[in-house]
DNA sequence: AGCTGTACCTGCAGGC
DNA sequence: TGCCTGCAGGTACAGC
């Protein structure tokens, strides 16, 4: 599921083949959650493509931006002459497919590819500076990471955490607190840092949050340098899995093993998500 | 105000 | 085989 290292893989792919490039069609195969004229960006060239959270800007010469949100299973997908030879991942169908939702054609015979089975994402083409009339991008919280004013401090982080009465697993989802963590990194993170999930903000102690806020960061870290993770649906700007998977700690473990103390991992359901504890090893 | 539960969607796995 | 149910989870919003 794209969380923040997973969204930072396609930015980084879509950053370097997408740049330079001239749109010179947009073909909208499922208008469901597609906002903004197309004519406002044919003929215009990428110049970069940001992350905010889990959100995607791809910045355009004349003022346009491309947003997009791929939520749990959208795919942002590159070809191009220099990446015809690159094997694509068995989940991926020859493009487009009947996942396909929008087809960007670029100059030199490339194209960009937006896919999404669920349909939960969105793709909004807007001035750059009408951004923020995105509510997603508008209420965004500071996260891992960010630049300047964007990024997630200690102190911040602590603040936030012992001045709440949610449990911590929550506070970490919550988009408008802190962006781009998502479950799989949540429950990766509190097992890591020895916390049960269930465990309510304001009774962690100082010693934990920084070990918490630390794992994070290391976990985040070590999942883009495995470019994410493909247990579903994700894969990066050019149609490859990334390995994260191969890593995940408790995870989607139930019933497995715990790797530390050989405990068996429970799973229950916390703020209507899927949680996975260690309760020998998390207290 | 701030929280919790549910809707939005589709594909797939598992049970019978 | 094939139908049915439950589950996957990021975000918005209704309702408390």
């Amino acid at each position: 599921m794209p969380e923040l290292p997973e969204v930072e893989t396609i930015k980084k792919g879509l950053d370097k083949h997408l740049k330079g490039h001239t749109i010179q069609d947009v073909l909208i195969y499922d208008p469901l959650r597609v906002t903004g004229s197309t004519e406002n960006i044919i003929g215009s060239t990428v110049i970069g493509v940001q992350r905010r959270g889990k959100g995607l800007l791809i910045k355009l010469d004349n003022t346009y931006v491309i947003a997009v949100h791929v939520k749990m299973t959208g795919q942002l997908i590159y070809q191009g002459d220099k990446t015809k030879e690159i094997m694509l991942s068995q989940k991926v169908k020859k493009l487009p497919n009947t996942h396909t939702r929008v087809l960007f054609t670029l100059d030199g015979n490339a194209s960009l590819f937006y896919n999404d089975i669920r349909r939960f994402g969105w793709l909004h083409i807007l001035p750059h500076d009408k951004i923020k009339s995105i509510p997603f991008f508008r209420s965004l919280g500071p996260e891992p990471f960010g630049e300047g004013t964007n990024r997630l401090s200690i102190e911040y982080f602590s603040s936030l955490v012992r001045n709440s009465t949610s449990p911590i697993k929550t506070i970490l989802l919550d988009q408008h607190k802190i962006g781009g963590i998502g479950n799989i990194y949540a429950n990766d993170a509190l097992y890591e840092a020895k916390i049960d999930p269930r465990r309510l903000g304001n009774s962690l102690t100082k010693e934990e949050l920084k070990t918490l806020f630390e794992a994070l960061h290391s976990l985040l870290l070590f999942s883009i340098k495995q470019g994410g993770a493909s247990d579903t649906n994700f894969v990066n700007a050019l149609g490859q899995d990334g390995t994260y998977q191969e890593y995940f700690k408790v995870y989607g473990k139930k019933d497995m093993r715990c790797k530390n103390c050989r405990d068996t991992i429970k799973r229950i359901v916390l703020a209507g998500r899927a949680t996975f504890i260690c309760l020998t090893c998390q207290k």
